[in-house]
DNA sequence: AATGAATGAGCTTTCATTCAT
DNA sequence: AATGAATGAAAGCTCATTCAT
């Protein structure tokens, strides 16, 4: 409540490290990474492309800074799916999955797009947060597998990967627009993560 | 067979649009798309940036051979793929694809992995023939649907898209190094297309 | 009448040498001399930009050529304005000269708004014809001043170069659009001409 | 007055914008609007093209400051003139602008022989304001008519332009060089601005 | 008479980043 | 915490011209 009445017309201290990263979001969306550069950013949020780096050491330290705070999004996004029984709750995330990345194209379009090169400077602590989100896909196959309920013919971990690259070669055609017209719309999106279920079918 | 062994020192003609491809292709492996530059494959073939539009229109031109170049290649790897029954078939399908993708990292960015916008001036002749390569998934499933050999819960082309989808995830989540170390490997591969091909087991 | 139904679907020969003279002047209407290039005009043409440099040693020299051309065709316009008496002459010369250049503004662009440091090469052959405009002007001055119809303070040479400026003048800001929309228009044309030709006006 | 005699190497700052805009002019005089480019400028001044664009927005921004500056010169120089009678103040103003003009080749290119593409996108403000300096003129030709001592034909805005444009093309022949040597000089100066005006003696 | 291939120099503009203030 | 000034490198592309055929 203190902040009421003081809102500044141009963003200071962590305020502005918050409108660097929402408007870097803006620019992914219309130009993708490639079409991102500290000055548009600048540009956009009313400050010198200097102020940046005072924020963030780099394009690439912003960058990661990006991934990590979608990764964390996304890890929220997926533990809120409940479901009674695991083949439930393993739908429940994959929906929950394809659904945060055609909401968050420019999310997800740092989180997973990037050229490995870029990722390769990507901090471990980072890397360890990402990747409980798959974990998330594993151990729901592992109750599954251990109840009887879910086939699963490899070690989750696999399985998990597997399911997760299906999901993700749906998202990234999606918002790349590579769907032919004539098929893409919500039921390819339901018959897409249907058919990456099946496998998972007790029968 | 007079000229065997006389390579010249600068490639002329059309050998030099053929080393302009050739070497965009290595370029697009180790730098992406954005790392692309005239000058660069210039450089690399040993002509000036000038020679390469003598070839090429412009960037976007030479892309989009070398996708549509990608997109033939595809389809020979394809169709070359034979099998006594549909799901045996469908099955030769998906490795032939992936084993395409993954020894052809730079095809498979340029053919799949370049923004829409640049896309959007994709000659749509060019698009036509790149669509075939779907359309082959599609017809086996056809036949597998009408043969009973294969379970195809939607419309074929639907059911092709998805499985395409679900094969593009595992090429590009590979090729961008971003499925885990502990994961990856030829059995994570085979899992992964043995849940994505599961969908159509007739039960 | 050899030639009938011999219509090549690309110029050559001394064919070619017109087209690209033609192509040129339409091309100098669009852009400018600045906006003028040999492959611009080999497109247009339908030849090879190599095969401009067949007709004419060189851009300067096809631009002298063009120059040339127009010079001899505003001296045609101009001899051929009669008038019974050397102030009717005079006005119609003035006339001529102003429609010329309105109708002719690629010629007139070349002509005469070429950079000096452009025209320090022009043949003096060439320059010798181009006077002969001016001389057009001269002479008809020294009549009327002879027979007292004409009031002719300076030499007739200093006379009708000045006066040639102020129709040039004319000619160049209309031309360029420069003269403010409200006032242009023919009856600015016939003022100015008219402002031109008062000092000559025997009283 | 400290600091007489230290003259940095690199100007900066306020300097650095003037420096480029009299070298600019410095270029416009030897190789006209198309001879220049940023990165002559640059050279010239000792800086880095890149920092021209610190100070203007782009090549055509740079051009148009010239223009506005050029005009605003003129403004000045015709306003200064000063004389008893309109007549008296026509003339002066006639030969002000002739004599900026040939001072100040550089400025007069710009503000008068620029492609009419390029001056679409005069900013408007700034077109008022080159508007002025005609009305210098139309407003002592409206005096001398109401005062009867200046004949004026035309209306006053009309008559102006008229005279404008023979002032101009004197200006540009001579800058441009394209007067005969044997004709050119102070006598032909005089003689053609004397011609000009003899249209508004009263009788 | 005509061409395709080739080039070096040049263009305007944008980039990520640094430094003094 | 924030900025303005500055830069070298690089981008895609066009230019007039030459040369071998």
């Amino acid at each position: 409540m203190a902040d009421v009445g003081t809102a500044p017309r141009t963003e200071t201290g962590a305020d502005l490290r918050r409108a660097i990263l929402d408007h870097t979001r803006h620019l992914l969306v219309t130009g993708g990474y490639d079409g991102l550069s500290m000055r548009k950013i600048a540009r956009g949020v009313g400050c010198s492309a200097t102020s940046i780096y005072l924020h963030f050491e780099s394009k690439d330290a912003l960058t990661h800074a990006l991934i990590d705070e979608g990764m964390r999004k996304l890890y929220e996004a997926l533990s809120a799916e409940e479901g009674a029984t695991p083949p439930r709750r393993l739908e429940a995330l994959c929906q929950a999955y394809v659904r945060f990345g055609l909401a968050n194209p420019e999310y997800y379009q740092v989180m997973f797009q990037l050229h490995p090169e870029r990722m390769a400077r990507y901090p471990p602590e980072d890397y360890r947060r990402a990747r409980r989100n798959v974990e998330l896909f594993a151990e729901t196959l592992e109750e599954g597998a251990a109840s009887g309920d879910l086939r699963v013919a490899a070690t989750p971990d696999v399985a998990a990967h597997a399911l997760w690259t299906a999901l993700h070669g749906l998202v990234s055609l999606l918002l790349a627009e590579r769907v032919d017209v004539r098929v893409a719309g919500d039921d390819f999106i339901d018959a897409a993560i249907g058919q990456a279920l099946a496998a998972f079918e007790a029968r």
